[in-house]
DNA sequence: GTCTATATAGAGATAGAC
DNA sequence: GTCTATCTCTATATAGAC
């Protein structure tokens, strides 16, 4: 299919400046790395990097977005529902444990963003709206079949639970004996009442 | 008595210094907070700062072994057990409400110190080593006396308990709606089987 | 104890050659 | 699409006057 790759090796290095920049920003956070640094990891200066993403922000954001469209929370989890979601978050820190970037990267940013100027901000207030909303609304349907334990609520079941997978992968990178998935399944099963 | 107002101007500068510092790095972050910036804060040039403390990080560790001293958990909680040390631990959340610097202080500094070269990871490692220790022993005191749900592990519930805290306050600092003693209060109780 | 001035280094971003 | 060279700004830290 004829010939183009000059450009497709343009979108390779898009690639390879995204994952480089991955490893950069979990490493030291957004502010603290710096573009030479992610350029030169992908054997780059830092100019060209920038020809490709204009801005250290715009490289942040892109970051950001590559990995919601890729991986989990966020993609997919619109179909499941009840315990089924409930569940897909605990294989989703199951398949964190073997990615220490990700959660590197979204622990650093994290504590980072909470300040209303970081240029990660306005992502990651959204990002928890949305999935403290799915994980709530996963709760409240487990509370109409009546496997909610009694006296919960599905809100704060929720919040309880993002906080949980969040706090846990604090502990986590600091000693990696820590069982994240363990962790968010005993948080899950404490709150459903098996029938019979 | 007896007139030593100028090491008393002294340690009042150094009080105004970590002040300054505290919101700053709650603010920006240890990396992205400057001392140039902190010393402005408090009316002085970066070489007067730097006189009281020689270099950043010595700034950062001094922020952070004065709050362990001043604020909880860490202070006094050895002397608390079982319940009473899991109702402590709710009634720091609340307190924390009232302090929004010295919680974007340990939000953001411990996503940033999970990095092994950080100046404060050491400083995160043994905090979260030594209130981890004392939230698993408050929950095995609790299992002794028969309170404690059955089929729970009290290292495990420990962990998810601190980690509920420090969710809790990342979204907190997101959205300042969410209540965190309450959180905190209703994991606690999660957990706790009242006799009778 | 605080200042001005400076050393040294690195940051993000742009201009223009190739 | 990538480079070299450079602009401008800011950083931590130090020297030495007061």
């Amino acid at each position: 299919m004829g010939g183009h790759e000059l450009s497709a090796r343009g979108a390779g290095t898009r690639a390879l400046i995204l994952d480089a920049a991955v490893d950069a920003f979990a490493e030291s956070g957004y502010a603290a790395a710096s573009v030479r640094e992610i350029a030169a990891r992908c054997g780059l200066t830092h100019p060209a990097l920038l020809y490709h993403f204009p801005t250290k922000a715009a490289l942040l954001m892109a970051v950001l977005e590559r990995r919601d469209s890729v991986g989990a929370p966020g993609g997919g989890m619109d179909a499941l529902h009840g315990e089924d979601l409930l569940a897909h978050l605990v294989e989703t820190a199951a398949r964190n444990a073997a990615a220490p970037g990700i959660v590197e990267l979204f622990a650093t940013l994290a504590g980072e963003a909470t300040a209303p100027s970081h240029p990660a901000h306005d992502f990651f207030v959204a990002r928890y709206a949305s999935l403290l909303g799915m994980v709530e609304r996963a709760y409240r349907e487990l509370a109409e079949d009546g496997r909610l334990t009694p006296g919960v609520d599905p809100a704060d079941a929720a919040r309880r639970l993002v906080a949980v997978m969040d706090g846990l992968q604090v502990q986590w990178l600091l000693d990696r004996s820590v069982d994240m998935a363990a962790g968010v399944a005993a948080q899950v099963s404490a709150h459903i009442v098996t029938p019979g």
